[in-house]
RNA sequence: CGCGGGGUGGAGCAGUCCGGUAGCUCGUUGGGCUCAUAACCCAAAGGUCGCAGGUUCAAAUCCUGCCCCCGCAACCA
């Protein structure tokens, strides 16, 4: 391994908040980050925001403010909680700094020179109203789902990246670089996308202010891969007067990315780099994801993801630690206060915070709170270098997870040892246990110094505060030396102990949870005064219907069509999302109330004139009933 | 055949790439200890590794087929 190690996060997009995920990647970044550091390497870790695009320029707009006050705001946001998370990374890349767009011009340059740009027609769904093309996806019968304006079909001039030409040397790269990307799941998945063939890529708009000009052709702004990639490089002063960190740190040992973007990162942003002529990345990590368990969150109580909550109640390292150590790295897992507690109360309270606090106070109580001297009897040491053996080889696997585990390890050694040796008894046995007593608590005490340094990439306060109550504030920390047996010396006086971790309450912890949930939803239900009118009531024309045929819409989950009696001439079709709850069968002939003068609608490419009523328990839908005798058409108010 | 993830003791997961006594945390039961944060230590119970075939001396792991669950998207009019 090189003695060099640049590693990246994404740049944040500030259209959004900071939640879980980004604090995930961060986190993990910076545990790595710490890692190399304390295995000597020379680190430099990148964070940073994307600023630019549609979004930023329509959410400017909509507060009347510019685009890049709205980015000074949430890069505020991100700065608070980095700080508040220990997050130590070497620079912050912004996307709207001069040194980026320079960046993005020489890239584009070197493309230019390349021979991989033309210029072409980009054709999209155009929103004439915000004056912006939205992508695919968001686009159903015509209607921007977002915005809900109406879309058309429309092209603007674009210049475009030969893609479509890379994907023989992008298959020979992975082929060639099998760690390339990681994990092996997400190696496969990447080779087969490509293998499917690609695309021309737009780089460019006109339709969009807010962005990186485009070098040479002022209508034109770069688009959003393009300008948001090169930020790994930009922020290295590539394209810049001075890019000596370039030099030095170019091309990543990692990027670590969620695995929504990994597509991105593993095959636009190496093309670029193959057309400029710049060395490709090290490796692209995509993580998985936090998920939360629906089914269990209506069963038990304050099951939420709060993570500022948890940041305050109980601290940043205890979060780190809890990211790092309940997902497996690459995998997706379920975030849930549950959890979170669990393992704060057995990993933290009880393994690593009670055994200090025992071995501290019996050192104060019996030895005077000075440490005795050295010695390697015992199963102790032994414990030590298995984790540290175990905790290294974990993290180059990058398996950072399994690499706690392994230090922890070192801490159940402790305990079972304890346990046998009784310190305790031996210390009423007066002299005669002395001698023993101290080569006890001497493993103990070092035991614990051992095990402060393998959990510092991951929690920087606790690690170091248990350092101060063993009286080693000030040694030096590295995974070369300082782990070695041995390293406390004979007469150091110990430093207050305080409990590292006070074990949680968790009964009492969700009951506080609800009561405060409680207070909320009763505040809201005093604030809610979103009475209508009755013309407005008015305006809906609800009428009794009955059902004259139902089936369910092939290959649909919730989509039963109908056709539907509303007393007119003709049956009317009617689509409905209650194939959860109810069979077609049960629904014919039965009377039902549906708004008549609503406008239609296609649903998986059915027409729907109208939209029946029902009530919604947990998501399955009940019908309202009419009693027996009223005729279809009559109006129900 | 839309894309992806998953099915392993009561719960949550590791192990699957590179076949060879099924492991971890929590929980449960019994015992121990009392220095410590109701902590710590020991022991026990509990698993046809989704199902069915196949390859093999040997399959949770490799191959084939099938079933089920969960995200996202399509469809909450």
């Amino acid at each position: 391994m090189s003695d060099s190690f640049y590693i990246t996060t994404p740049i944040y997009y500030v259209n959004d908040m900071p939640h879980i995920g980004h604090i995930y990647t961060t986190v993990m970044a910076d545990a790595m980050a710490r890692y190399h550091r304390l295995l000597g390497h020379e680190v430099y870790f990148l964070t940073g925001t994307d600023e630019h695009g549609q979004k930023i320029e329509k959410a400017a707009k909509d507060q009347g403010i510019q685009p890049i006050e709205l980015a000074d705001r949430v890069v505020a946001r991100y700065h608070d909680l980095w700080k508040l998370l220990d997050i130590s990374h070497d620079d912050f890349i912004r996307t709207s700094q001069p040194r980026h767009q320079m960046a993005v011009a020489e890239v584009i340059a070197r493309i230019t020179a390349a021979g991989d740009i033309y210029k072409g027609e980009y054709e999209g769904w155009y929103d004439a109203r915000d004056e912006a093309f939205v992508p695919d996806s968001q686009v159903k019968d015509g209607i921007d789902t977002e915005s809900g304006n109406p879309v058309e079909r429309l092209s603007e001039e674009s210049y475009f990246f030969k893609l479509s030409a890379f994907q023989d040397r992008l298959l020979e790269w992975y082929r060639a670089n099998p760690e390339c990307i990681r994990p092996k799941s997400r190696y496969n998945e990447v080779v087969r996308f490509v293998e499917g063939g690609l695309k021309d890529l737009s780089i460019s708009r006109t339709s969009i202010k807010w962005g990186v000009p485009y070098p040479g052709d002022d209508t034109h702004v770069v688009y959003v891969w393009l300008d948001a990639l090169t930020n790994y490089i930009s922020a290295l002063g590539f394209g810049g007067d001075d890019d000596s960190l370039y030099e030095k740190y170019w091309p990543t040992q990692m990027h670590l990315v969620g695995k929504d973007i990994l597509r991105f990162h593993c095959v636009y942003w190496p093309a670029f780099l193959m057309s400029a002529g710049l060395p490709l990345p090290k490796q692209v990590f995509g993580h998985g994801w936090w998920l939360q368990d629906d089914a269990k969150m209506s069963k038990s109580v304050g099951n939420v993801v709060r993570p500022d909550h948890l940041i305050d109640r109980f601290g940043a390292d205890a979060l780190r630690y809890f990211v790092a150590r309940e997902m497996s790295f690459g995998q997706d897992a379920n975030f849930s206060d549950e959890a979170f507690l669990e393992r704060f109360n057995a990993d933290l309270a009880n393994a690593l915070g009670n055994t200090a606090s025992r071995t501290t106070a019996m050192t104060t109580r019996y030895l005077d709170g000075k440490v005795p001297a050295p010695t390697s009897d015992g199963p102790v040491p032994e414990a030590a270098a298995a984790a540290v053996a175990g905790f290294t080889e974990r993290m180059d696997a990058l398996e950072p997870a399994r690499a706690l585990e392994a230090a922890w390890q070192l801490l159940s050694t402790i305990n079972v040892f304890l346990q046998e040796k009784q310190p305790w008894n031996l210390a009423k046995h007066g002299d005669d246990g002395r001698a023993e007593l101290e080569k006890v608590l001497y493993a103990a005490l070092e035991g614990l110094r051992i095990a402060s340094i393998l959990a510092e990439p991951f929690m920087p306060t606790i690690a170091a505060q248990l350092r101060a109550q063993l009286g080693v504030a000030n040694h030096p920390i590295d995974l070369a030396g300082a782990v070695e047996w041995g390293g406390l010396a004979v007469g150091t006086a110990l430093g207050d102990a305080k409990p590292l971790f006070p074990r949680v309450d968790i009964k009492a912890y969700f009951k506080e949870i609800e009561a405060e949930k409680e207070k909320q939803a009763a505040a809201e239900a005093a604030s809610a005064d979103n009475l209508i009118s009755i013309d407005d009531f008015m305006n809906v024309e609800l009428k009794v219907a009955v059902v004259k045929t139902a089936e369910r819409v092939p290959k649909s989950k919730k989509l039963v069509a109908l056709t539907v009696d509303v007393g007119e001439a003709e049956p009317r079709p009617l689509v409905a999302g209650i194939a959860e709850s109810y069979e077609p069968e049960e629904l014919v002939g039965r009377s039902i109330v549906v708004v008549a003068n609503l406008q239609p609608a296609k649903l998986m490419g059915r027409e729907s004139r109208g939209m029946l009523l029902a009530a919604s328990v947990d998501g399955k839908a009940s019908l309202l009933a009419v009693a027996d005798g009223v005729p279809p058409g009559t109006r129900v108010r």
